[in-house]
Formats: structure tokens, C-alpha cells, sequence
RNA sequence: GUGAGUGUAGCUCAAGGGCAGAGCACUGGACUGUGGCUCCAGGGGUUGGGGGUUCGAAACCCCUCACUCACCCCA
């Protein structure tokens, strides 16, 4: 074969491309509903906002980036994740105010130079959702309300929801000093990367998976043990908003995230039906990060759902939203060459009428036009030929049923009703 | 970036040193205005690629590429 799609990126072809859009649709139709608009953000951006935004000594900074230079010899960066894409748009456009609320939302494609393996591909979608402005556990729970509902309404199969505070600029130092502390008297039991993250950051030392590492952590000093009286109420408050939604979580003193500007509250939803890859969705609070962007001292919150992953969870579930719309109404075969012609004529005026419908002429056969219409998947065939020119009708017949009718063609109230009537609704929405 | 497993027809898979095959799919016909069934016939392959061993390699060895999973990391 000579040319194949790039490692780690993917084909999605009929029928799959549309339960795909549909899960889309979803979680637009989520994040609409809960006050959120969407924004259209370019796919690539300069390298330095990612650089600046999710922290110089990440993985996905240090050796994820697709990099690349503009003419000019910008340094330019395939967007990583959407949160910063998002926040450089609202200041540019200064839609991140003191004292305003913004909610926004993004869609779409993101790329990150990794190995693919089970739910991680190189380029990957996201749909993630912002709140600019307010510095509200209200507001933290609801937008994680938003989500944990839509998993419960669609049945994520196994789906947890992972709860902590990071705490905030006063609180987090002291908390690092002391976790720096005792991860340097227990050098010894670390691994390689630990060793040096005590160094560059030791938040991430909690994450690791390395079982002697984790069996020094279960006596390490716990983050929320740490935190300020603000960051503690902040935290609290948000635990007992989800207790009075009924929203169930897991308190995770040891969940981290991958980026670095987070603060306060920061969540994560995982399955175990995902295989290595568990988490779906996951965010927190960036307090300091649009002004570190050059913006205002606006704080904010967000999270962001893996499409491919909430794909493959709903895919095992069985519970992928497939089309029960055949995506033909009809198919349309002239019996001669005489009324090809006449074929044309009704697939415009079908079409006018938003019925979906295509020209059987490439079959030469009569039993190739049934097999072709059958391919295109559609409801109905309508034939044409020597009777149906002479009087202006055409002959309907249900592949399903095998019920046949001669009626008017054109926009013939019978034809149209007869095509309209016969589709099944729509049950996927 | 590291490791393991797997690459044979469009798909699912046989053949484990001696003629590259089956089922499904595809094309044509039986069958010229009424499909799905059946029957007959046919097209399809540098066995992922390159090199080596051998009289002979899909098979054994080396390299390489791709896929899958895991590490790592993350959505």
C-alpha cells in the first residue's frame, strides 16, 4: 500500500462517523443546556502560549508537541488541549472581564506525540467547557454537576468521579515544602523520574504508578491537611453542593493533575471499562492562569471530555447513538433510457422537499438497481420507465415490506406524504 | 522514548521448509418491467517491506515498517 494514515491517527468511515457526530451533538446540547456557547478556535497556535499555559515541565511540553515554524519563523504548535486556545481567545476579545461571566465551550481536534495505545491517539478529539469569572464552589459543582449528570442519563459503564482540592497560591507552598521534605528523607525508596520530579514538581510524585513509590506516598502529608481556611471553606463548599445534588464522588487527596495551573478544586472521571487509559473527562480550577497569560485577574474553571474515550464507553455499553434513519428515503431507477431524464426531474423535486433521495443509472438490470438501491440504504425504490413517463406517475415500492404503489410523481401531496409517512421516527435522540 | 504480541485476498482466518487455500464479500451469468434464496462461472496475493540461510521460504535468521496492548503520560 503506498500511502497509509500516519501512526496513531484514524479513518472513521459510515456508520461509525455518524455515531461519532451524534456524541458531539451530545455534549453540545450538554453544555448548552447548562448556559454555555461555543467557540471556534484555531488548530494551531503560537508554541509559547502552550509552553507558558500548561508548564514547562510537563510531558506534554517537554516531548508531546507537534512543532512546527511559519514562514516568518514563528514558533508555531498543533494545539494540545483547548484550555489555553480558549482563554488567549477570551482576552484577545476581552471576554474575560473582572466581574463578568463568561461560559464558553470548544470542540474538536487535539495533538499530542505519544505512543498510541488503547483510548490514546495522536490526534484526538475534546470537547471542554470554561467558566470565566467567578471564584465560586457553587460554581465549581455545577459545572461538575453538568458532566456527572450527563454520565448517569447515558450510562457510562463505570464511571467514578475523582475529587480534590490542589489549594491556592497562599496554601500550596507550605504544602510542597512539606511534601518536598519527607520525599527527600525517603530518597532511596523513589524511582528515577520521582528523584528528579522532588526537584522540577512535586505534586506529580503523588500520581506515580511505580508500586514502591506509591508505598512511600501512603504516609506522605495530604494536600487537603494543608490548606489555607479560604481554600478549605472553597473545597468544603463544593463537596456539599455535590452532596446536596446527589453528585457521588471519591475524595482523592492524591489526584494530581497533568497540568500545571491548576489550583483549588480539581476532578477527573475514570472507568475501568477503558482499559490502561481510565480517565474520560477531567478539570479543575486555573485561578491564576488568565492573568498569567497576560490577561486579567479573572479566575476560572473548566473541564474537558476525551471523545474517543466516551466513544468507547458507550460503544461497550451498547448504548452508541446510531442512526435508525435509513440514509435514503429513496432510490430511483429508470427502467429505460427514455426516462432517465424524468428520473432527473423528481430527484430535484424530492430533493426540494428535503427528501433524500439518488439515480440509480448505473444499473443496466432491473435486479441491480433492487441490490443497489439496498446498498445505499434506502427505504424505497422508485421505478420509472414507459408507463409512468406516459402519465406522470412513478411506482413506489417498500424494500421492508414489499408494498408497492403507483402515485403522481413531482411534489405530488400523495408522493411526498406516502415517503414521509413511511419513515420511521427518529429514535436517537 | 521502552517492552511484548501480531502482520497471508476487501473481511475473518487456514496452510509450520515442497502447487498459497477456505468461508464471507465482489464481478458476470442462469434471470430483458419486480430484489433478498439457489445454482454455475470469474476476478482477485510481490504472504507488510528488504536482506540472509536453503536445491526450495508464507514458514527459519537479521533488519525495517505497520498494527495492537502495556510502560510512560494523559482526555
Amino acid at each position: 500500500m503506498k500511502y497509509q494514515a500516519p501512526r496513531g491517527v484514524k479513518d472513521l468511515l459510515p456508520p461509525e462517523s455518524e455515531a461519532f457526530r451524534r456524541l458531539e451533538d451530545e455534549i453540545r446540547e450538554t453544555f448548552t443546556l447548562s448556559g454555555f456557547r461555543e467557540v471556534r478556535l484555531p488548530i494551531f497556535e503560537s508554541a509559547a502560549l502552550f509552553t507558558r499555559s500548561i508548564g514547562e515541565s510537563t510531558d506534554i511540553v517537554e516531548k508531546e508537541m507537534y512543532l512546527f515554524e511559519g514562514k516568518g519563523g514563528e514558533k508555531l504548535a498543533l494545539r494540545p488541549e483547548g484550555t489555553a486556545s480558549l482563554l488567549r481567545a477570551a482576552i484577545e476579545h476581552r471576554l474575560a472581564e473582572p466581574g463578568r461571566t463568561s461560559r464558553l465551550f470548544y470542540q474538536g481536534a487535539m495533538f499530542r506525540h505519544e505512543r498510541p495505545q488503547a483510548g490514546r491517539l495522536r490526534q484526538f478529539h475534546q470537547a471542554g467547557a470554561e467558566v470565566l469569572g467567578p471564584n465560586d464552589p457553587d460554581t465549581d459543582a455545577d459545572l461538575i454537576a453538568t458532566v456527572s449528570r450527563y454520565a448517569q442519563r447515558t450510562g457510562i459503564p463505570g464511571s467514578r468521579l475523582l475529587l480534590n482540592s490542589m489549594g491556592c497560591e497562599a496554601c500550596r507552598p507550605e504544602y510542597r515544602k512539606q511534601l518536598v521534605a519527607y520525599l527527600e528523607a525517603r530518597k532511596s525508596n523513589l524511582c528515577e523520574t520521582c528523584i528528579r520530579r522532588i526537584g522540577t514538581n512535586p505534586l506529580r510524585v503523588l500520581d506515580c504508578k511505580v508500586e514502591g513509590c506509591q508505598k512511600t506516598l501512603n504516609a506522605a502529608p495530604a494536600i487537603t491537611s494543608f490548606l489555607c481556611p479560604a481554600s478549605r471553606e472553597h473545597f468544603e463548599r463544593v463537596c456539599q453542593a455535590l452532596n446536596e445534588g446527589e453528585i457521588p464522588y471519591i475524595l482523592s487527596p492524591r489526584l494530581v493533575r497533568g497540568l500545571d495551573y491548576y489550583t483549588e478544586t480539581a476532578f477527573e472521571w475514570v472507568s475501568d471499562a477503558l482499559g490502561a487509559q481510565s480517565t474520560w473527562a477531567a478539570g479543575g480550577r486555573y485561578n491564576g492562569l488568565v492573568s498569567s497569560l497576560g490577561g486579567p485577574d479573572v479566575p476560572g474553571v473548566g473541564l474537558a471530555i476525551g471523545i474517543e474515550r466516551l466513544y468507547l464507553l458507550r460503544e461497550q455499553a451498547g448504548t452508541l447513538p446510531l442512526s435508525a434513519e435509513p440514509p435514503v428515503t429513496i432510490a430511483l431507477h429508470p427502467l429505460d433510457d427514455d426516462s432517465r431524464a424524468y428520473i432527473r426531474t423528481i430527484l430535484t423535486t424530492l430533493r426540494a422537499e428535503g427528501i433524500s433521495c439518488v439515480g440509480l443509472f448505473g444499473a443496466n438490470r432491473l435486479k441491480k438497481a433492487f441490490v443497489s438501491a439496498e446498498r445505499e440504504g434506502a427505504r424505497f425504490i422508485g421505478l420509472a420507465g414507459e408507463n409512468e413517463r406516459g402519465n406522470g406517475t412513478i411506482t413506489i415500492k417498500d424494500l421492508k415490506t414489499g408494498a408497492q404503489k403507483t402515485v403522481p410523481a413531482g411534489s405530488s401531496a400523495e408522493l411526498i406524504s406516502l415517503l414521509r409517512s413511511e419513515i420511521p421516527a427518529d429514535s436517537a435522540r
